[in-house]
DNA sequence: TATCTTCACTAAACCGGTTTGCTAAACCGG
DNA sequence: CCGGTTTAGCAAACCGGTTTAGTGAAGATA
């Protein structure tokens, strides 16, 4: 019946409490530019109607928007399906509260980032896992707001912050191949956008370098049929391991990229009958809060996840609020493995071998 | 050294191309009224240019952002350590990218969920957890914007999506008093604001009328000393675990209002040497993901956690695109008990009961 | 008493777009 | 060849605030 009641602007406070709209707009934003009776008089009348800045137009003229991005190359209800994602939000999500700062996720817009990126209203980005080979990192950049890197060093000009991703695979492949296993399969995290070659620079690629340093070490190399990608969660974990067996893969060990492949990976072989650590082992990565409740407790690659997504907005809001581009800066944090349950030794070869399978 | 590019204005692309910002307007939003040439040179002067339309000033002219606000009455790095929201937020994510619009969270702000509110730039809020009783929902309300209330039915003027929180949680008791249990420990998750009593027609209070009237069924009562609450994570279901176990209490099943703090509750009465479901059993509430593949694999009330995220936005996108006020829909969805391996026939009597303990 | 400040407030320009109302030229049928 | 319609594009108003550059009166200073 009643249309939606229009919201009151200045000129209607203004008007009411009969001063001008400066003096309206002083009233909330420089009070002592006014007589203390007269602003506090003027708040009056707007509480009164209700009034409030409209948020749009005071983006408008004051040229910010106290809100920072998150940019994600892939949808959003992919990421926040891997639990790594949840906690990264909460480390950037305190430090966008602690200073003041709303939050927004931006996310391709039918199909594109750029697009999503041009609607978006924020001060400054942090882009996670957006590497410099996406097609429309370009059109990105040209939007001219600053961006910090999560998860990609590939873009030197933009502040980045980074994790020692082949230390914590090698420690990974160390740890493994000390237990004996030489048969494995690296299940790794699916790039966003499907790249002619595999991005060099990725965090697939890192980890994977790492792998490969620690099965070195002994002498030993993981052939690229060994790998296998899916998207980061539980059910990309147990796909990329049932589509590796019947490719015909007999591991005594996974190396999955994300703990919730891993998860995954573990459900599945579970699923054929093995148990964990007894027939096969299994090694995660990022040590999300539930990796030492899952049965078994998962042995896996910590990463400071929240300090991540918290360090990144701090970067990200010394150059929004200092306007300086100047020598950006990159940190890299620490991996550690931490040995849990889920990784045992090798087991004595078993009679009924599949002919034909990983010698 | 250089300063930050000033991004060309729709009047540089205008100029450029020898036409009116009018025409550029239209080139980009209705082409249709340009010849067909003009068209396309005003977009490659713009391309050239690398001008792209400023999307806060096309908000205000616009009168609309493509936004669309979730707003949590606590902060947000609280709220993101619950797994809970992750699958929730990937529900929201997904309906709200399917219909193009931007996704925007919205916390308290120094303290004030109505200060933040009135700073953000959306056509729509969907609320979760927000009661009546918060002591600023009227001046949220007062902001005027479209809000679909999630968890909550108190404000029936508003569109609103909830669970049968009560028939779940009947469920889980009528299992446990099933399997023989009558010492329990019921451990809720705490309101967002410390209320003077207790929000009759919160999340808490509603699951805990559930577990009574399952118990009630057997002519057993839940007193209130066996209710303890904290935060819905894994550490407040240790603490809260660990607080009710030094008051003496000695339970033989928990009912916990969220899976976070079931797997809590496990960790801390693992810590106390006890088995599970051996000593104490275990049900959770919101069965998400990771709740088959924790040791053990736990009981828990099913609830669509996706589908109640995205049914919430779809509520929401409806009114704000009809700008329909008007009988606005209530939608409840199902909830189901899943029983898995967190419980289990009550244990027999202990030797070294606890003198004055649970009778 | 004349001039200089300070105080309290305002009119107008501006932020960067979109939209409305209009005009001049091209087109069209009779 | 003339009046009527369409087409292509423009100037100006508008969205809802903030900020700049004053203005007039009161108080301070010489």
């Amino acid at each position: 019946m009643e249309q939606r009641t229009i919201r009151p602007r200045i000129a209607d406070v203004a008007r009411e409490a009969g001063v001008s709209k400066t003096a309206v707009s002083f009233a909330f934003n420089s009070p002592d530019r006014l007589a203390p009776e007269t602003a506090v008089r003027i708040r009056d009348v707007a509480e009164q109607l209700g009034y409030t800045p409209h948020p749009v137009a005071r983006m408008l003229t004051q040229r910010r928007t106290q809100t920072i991005g998150v940019l994600t190359p892939q949808a959003l209800s992919v990421i926040f399906s891997n639990p790594f994602f949840g906690a990264f939000s909460e480390g950037v999500a305190g430090a966008a509260e602690e200073s003041g700062y709303g939050l927004y996720f931006i996310s391709p817009l039918r199909g594109s980032l750029a697009r999503a990126m041009s609607r978006a209203t924020v001060d400054g980005v942090v882009a996670i896992g957006l590497s410099d080979d996406h097609p429309e990192v370009e059109q990105i950049r040209r939007a001219g707001v600053p961006i910090v890197l999560v998860d990609s060093t590939a873009l030197p000009e933009h502040g980045s912050v980074e994790i020692d991703d082949v230390g914590g695979a090698r420690a990974a492949a160390e740890h493994v191949t000390g237990l004996g296993h030489r048969d494995v399969l690296v299940i790794g995290v699916e790039p966003p956008v499907p790249s002619l070659a595999m991005d060099p620079d990725g965090v697939t690629s890192r980890r994977l370098r790492g792998y490969r340093e620690g099965f070195a070490a002994v002498g030993m190399t993981i052939p690229d049929e060994r790998v296998v990608v899916g998207p980061a969660s539980i059910e990309g974990g147990i796909a990329a391991l049932n589509r590796a067996w019947e490719d015909g893969l007999r591991p005594t060990v996974v190396l999955a990229m994300s703990d919730a492949m891993a998860i995954g990976a573990m459900r599945a072989l579970r699923d054929l009958r093995l148990t964990i650590p007894g027939d096969v082992s299994v090694v995660g990565f990022d040590d999300i809060d539930l990796a030492p409740h899952v049965d078994p407790p998962l042995t896996t690659v910590h990463q400071p996840i929240r300090r991540k997504g918290a360090e990144a907005v701090r970067l990200l809001l010394t150059v929004v609020q200092r306007r300086d581009q100047a020598n950006p800066e990159h940190r890299r944090l620490e991996t550690r493995l931490i040995v849990r349950d889920s990784t045992g030794p090798v087991p004595a070869p078993r009679h009924e071998e599949v002919a034909g399978a990983n010698h």
